[in-house]
DNA sequence: CGGTTGCTTGAGATCCATCAATAGGAGTGG
DNA sequence: CCACTCCTATTGATGGATCTCAAGCAACCG
């Protein structure tokens, strides 16, 4: 079934068994940290790329006032910053949520596979056109959204991205975010994410206990959070020469590679 | 003086006279467009990347309950979008906000140069990190600052990067928004905007009228409105000590403030 | 057990949104 | 040059969404 780095990037181009392989090679340095550790510290210089394998992770700022403002959650299959750049100096921390493993990516490593193969490199910068689509529609929630909405609209996305990674099925997903990280991803505070929560449970849309997440009605769900999940870039990879594609307009019941094929 | 684009990757790469002219080369096709108008239409698929030259334009949402929000601000010198892929899908809207000439590249040209040159590629990739940073400050504004600090980390932060291609001096700069797209890009109303310029205003820091913003006490402001510019990933590359630089240098104020170094 | 962490609830305060009205400036056409 | 209109900036009054402070409770764990 291969790793959840190369299923995730199936969707991004048509992947050979050889590709598949490259960059299967290149998760040799493996590491394991604990929860709620950093990984990368602020002000610090990288010298690999992080590629998350197992866990959730999160990058986060915090500011002069005491404030936390996360800016990006991580999850299985993940890569932690552009594929092809270094910082010389990182601009926010990486942190453990739960337990993570994650592997250590030379960049030279990564670009030599990029180069050598253009499905792999389409592939990855259909991976980065999509984070940078994550992080437009978060700046769209914290701009434009109630803070239900904005809740709702994070637990779907959420969601599709571990179905990506074959980590959520239709029912829900594992949940290890605590309401005090929602509130920081979100720019609420925990006990207003606490009760926008009773919202949502009191409408029948979700449960979320015990680090589980259950979707009781998904398409109600994104419909009150507006969540259309285009900005994803989903969709787009024809999987078989002669499957044939009714062109799928991407609102309600997408369509994505969640078999391990 | 070479144009914008140029003169802006001349700081994340030691780029020859080779590298700019290579670059110089992609310009051809040009347009101009008047202000207010829509350059990529969300949900089209885009044919070119685009790259603003004269003016700002911005990138925009709008969401089903009739909202906008400004995602991001482009200016002279700016790619409106990652430099090594076009989606198949434009997720956001790309309007003028002013009169705009830009110019059209095609990403196989951009993909040739970059990879004919390494300094090019990391020149390009450089940016990358700059657009990646100052779309997670914006997360960190939306969520954890007040309307006054929004306020003033964008008016620190435009004109910073207006400086990098030469179109700000210390005195201040060109400014064509108006208070809608502030508030738009902020997050806020039009109403509450002026009423945080005018505490900005009364508290001597900043006068904005007439197109123009004049930022009387840089220091001042930026520590008032939490402006660190760690993130913008400059003062990275030494000088070519042969390379005489017509141009004018960073001012002392724009020296990374951060960690003292 | 006692301490810690995360969740929940209540009451009151604050920031910002909303609604509404006025005023100034820029363009337009007569 | 004036009347007109549109757009932008401004101001006031009110309401609402979210924050802050504070306390209680449950689960977990050494």
């Amino acid at each position: 079934m291969g790793d959840r780095f190369v299923r995730k990037l199936r969707n991004g181009a048509r992947l050979t068994p050889e590709d598949e392989t490259l960059l299967l090679g290149l998760l040799h340095s493996q590491r394991r940290i604990d929860a709620r550790r950093d990984i990368l510290v602020e002000g610090t210089a990288p010298r690999a790329l992080t590629l998350i394998l197992d866990g959730w992770a999160c990058g986060y700022r915090l500011l002069e006032n005491g404030k936390r403002q996360i800016v990006a959650l991580y999850l299985p299959g993940d890569l932690c910053g552009p594929f092809g750049a270094l910082p010389r100096r990182q601009d926010h921390m990486l942190a453990s949520l739960n337990q993570v493993r994650f592997a250590a990516l030379p960049l030279a490593a990564l670009r030599e596979v990029s180069q050598g193969s253009p499905r792999i490199a389409e592939a990855l910068w259909w991976d980065l056109l999509m984070v940078a689509g994550i992080g437009r529609e978060r700046i769209v929630s914290l701009g434009r959204r109630t803070a239900a909405e904005r809740l709702g609209h994070l637990l779907c996305e959420l969601h599709l991205r571990l179905q990506l990674v074959g980590l959520a099925d239709d029912k829900g997903c594992e949940f290890p975010l605590t309401q005090a990280d929602i509130a920081d991803a979100l720019g609420l505070t925990p006990v207003h994410v606490n009760r926008s929560l009773q919202d949502l449970r009191s409408s029948g849309l979700i449960s979320l206990s015990g680090r589980r997440l259950t979707l009781h009605d998904l398409d109600a769900l994104r419909c009150a959070a507006l969540f259309d999940p285009a900005y994803l870039h989903l969709g787009g990879v024809e999987r078989d020469p002669n499957h044939r594609r009714s062109e799928m307009p991407m609102s309600p019941s997408l369509r994505i590679s969640t078999d391990g094929r």
